[in-house]
DNA sequence: GCCGTTTTCGGCCCGACTGTTTTCAGTCG
């Protein structure tokens, strides 16, 4: 199948399980295609959804399956998975082909399923234009709307057909998800113009930003009035809007200029947090929950948790989870990744704070690639609340000429002592950002390395080794005894580069037993390690350092973007390397030099 | 297709809005 990154040409040696690169990804794009195909045939909805629940499942495990399987583990364990689904994916596994898949790809178009990514356009509407028009693409939609056919189906008319062409004109120009970090000053300038308007009580960005994901889709706000209120005219007359797509009186979806979708619910103030719970999600923790109420006889909507008629909570979001039994869980949990069941069972984490991280491991001056001195970079932190920062400019390396040789950082060593001596508000630690080479070694010379407090390691460069070769490559990185730190392991770039490909799983066994640190880096266009890497190389007892990678004075408020990253991988501060007061770590650090 | 204090069948989260119809199916979140 496509979708599946396996080379026939890898060898297959002797006790290596893997014959085929079977990625959990590609389990779960096989299982929502199997969902798409079933749709635009008319299956059972519920079937249907079967197969999206296993395709999230699948996505949020922290482990590649194939290799678990393949040292007999049994899929049919999780959550959403039965007998059949787990048949098909040892199916995948083993063979690389889903027959169930290569079946349905023969009995529907396979361009039918780029009509669904059209608004307005689901599995039964785009089953009509096939079969009323024998559309089979998005090529043939273009020609019915031309000819002014498609208004003649059943269900369409002339409005249909204009949401359709203005739809395919603006296809190229949408966006598909963007950074959390851009959204947000979206969100930011969206809300405070709400707030504004006469009446208004309460604005709060909900959906998958509130839950801090590292990218957002479209901005979801819930807001509140004390009095009556025209949102769709209020929010026409935004400076921003671009056009209105839906326009009731409790609920509008906009089109900023950007392209940004905003979908905006007005609920009565008795209801906030109700509605604040439902649109901050996930969807797949809502339909949890609910589950959850209806086996106590309770229902749940957007505003309030009901017992028959009787509504008894929904004021607040506190509320709604006490009604159903649960503690308050943190909208960076809601995922359906167990939070439910922990919660349940009084199990939740303490998740870190921003007041706990007391110290920066990465940092860099205009020594290199950043533009401030010691001086400047350590007082920005102090304002940032920090104790101590490690300086870990840039090695010299073939690829990056003004990186510090062995003569420049022995020269910085030297000044971050004089600095050091010169006030006692916050101490600098003395590091350096070593390149990790193609064959897993360093860029500067061990004697060189033990001089420092610690060495934060880093990939920049052959991102597209094969598995194999990268994961080696990282092992042998970790054998060098004076790293301290893996620094953005993964080296993506979000919505731009990914990241390499790497058994995770070995990478993370190595380090924990060394023990070598990973960092979440907080640049907010890498946030790498993801929330899933994160949650397991801490369950692995790995520490996590929780880095700015600040290249100016500005750059410590990156910290609040791992940091919430840190949290949807469900961190506690005893998890994280930086919450260690400075005698604390630099035993911790020096453990890595053993 | 999954699942069980409703356990091998019969349920499966819930409501707003739109467009095309005259009461609602489909889509969306």
């Amino acid at each position: 199948m496509t979708s599946t990154r396996a080379s026939k040409s890898d060898p297959i040696k002797k006790d290596q399980p893997p014959l085929l690169a079977v990625h959990n990804e590609d389990i779960a794009l096989a299982f929502d295609e199997i969902a798409d195909l079933l749709a635009l045939t008319g299956e059972n909805p519920f079937r249907i959804r079967a197969y999206r629940r296993a395709a999230q499942v699948v996505r949020s495990l922290p482990q590649e399956l194939a290799p678990r399987i393949a040292a007999g583990f049994d899929p049919d364990l999780l959550p959403g998975i039965g007998a059949d689904l787990a048949n098909k994916i040892r199916e995948l596994v083993s063979s690389g082909h889903f027959l169930k898949l290569d079946q349905l790809r023969r009995s529907v178009p396979a361009g039918l399923r780029e009509l669904l990514a059209l608004p307005g356009i689901g599995p039964q509407r785009a089953r009509a234009l096939h079969t009323a028009l024998n559309i089979q693409n998005l090529s043939d939609l273009r020609h019915a709307l031309a000819s002014h056919q498609v208004r003649k189906v059943a269900g369409f008319g002339a409005k249909s057909e204009a949401r359709l062409q203005q739809a395919l004109d603006q296809t190229t120009l949408r966006p598909s998800r963007i950074p959390r970090h851009i959204a947000r000053q979206y969100g930011e300038a969206i809300t405070h113009y709400l707030t504004s308007l006469t009446g208004v009580t309460q604005v709060t960005l909900a959906g998958s930003y509130r839950r801090g994901c590292e990218t957002v889709g479209d901005l979801d706000i819930v807001m509140c009035a004390d009095r009556e209120l025209d949102l769709s005219s209020a929010l026409s007359r935004y400076s921003e809007t671009s056009s209105s797509l839906v326009t009731g009186p409790t609920r509008c979806t906009i089109l900023l200029r950007c392209g940004l979708q905003v979908d905006i619910r007005l609920v009565p103030p008795e209801s906030y947090g109700a509605a604040l719970y439902y649109f901050t999600g996930s969807k797949a923790h809502n339909i949890h929950v609910r589950r959850l109420a209806s086996s106590s006889g309770l229902k749940i909507n957007e505003y309030g948790v009901y017992r028959g008629r009787t509504r008894i909570a929904g004021d607040s979001e506190i509320s709604v989870f006490s009604a159903v039994g649960l503690p308050f869980i943190e909208a960076e949990l809601r995922e359906d990744r167990g939070e439910i069941a922990a919660g349940l069972a009084g199990n939740l984490p303490a998740l870190i704070e921003r007041s706990q991280l007391l110290g920066d491991l990465h940092v860099h001056t205009g020594r290199t690639d950043g533009t401030a001195t010691i001086d400047a970079m350590s007082e920005a932190a102090q304002r940032a609340g920090l104790q101590y920062i490690a300086i870990t400019d840039h090695a010299k390396h073939i690829g990056l000429l003004h990186g510090l040789d062995a003569t420049a950082l022995t020269r910085q060593i030297d000044e971050i002592d004089a600095y050091n001596a010169s006030q006692n508000q916050l101490t600098v630690l003395k590091g350096i950002e070593a390149d990790v080479l193609a064959d897993g070694t360093l860029s500067l010379p061990d004697h060189i390395l033990k001089q420092l407090d610690l060495v934060v390691a880093a990939v920049h460069d052959h991102f597209d080794l094969p598995r194999r070769k990268q994961t080696d490559r990282l092992l042998r990185m970790l054998d060098n005894r004076y790293i301290s730190i893996l620094a953005h392991p993964s080296t993506r770039l979000l919505t731009q580069r990914n990241g390499i490909d790497c058994n995770w799983n070995e990478i993370f066994l190595r380090a924990a037993q060394r023990p070598c640190y990973l960092e979440l880096n907080s640049q907010p266009s890498r946030l790498d390690l993801d929330d899933i890497q994160v949650r397991e190389a801490a369950a692995q007892g790995i520490l996590i350092s929780i880095a700015s990678d600040a290249h100016g004075i500005t750059d410590f408020a990156n910290l609040d973007y791992g940091l919430i990253q840190g949290r949807r991988g469900w961190l506690t501060s005893t998890q994280v390397l930086n919450t260690r007061p400075l005698t604390q770590l630099r035993k911790l650090l020096r453990n890595t030099f053993l």
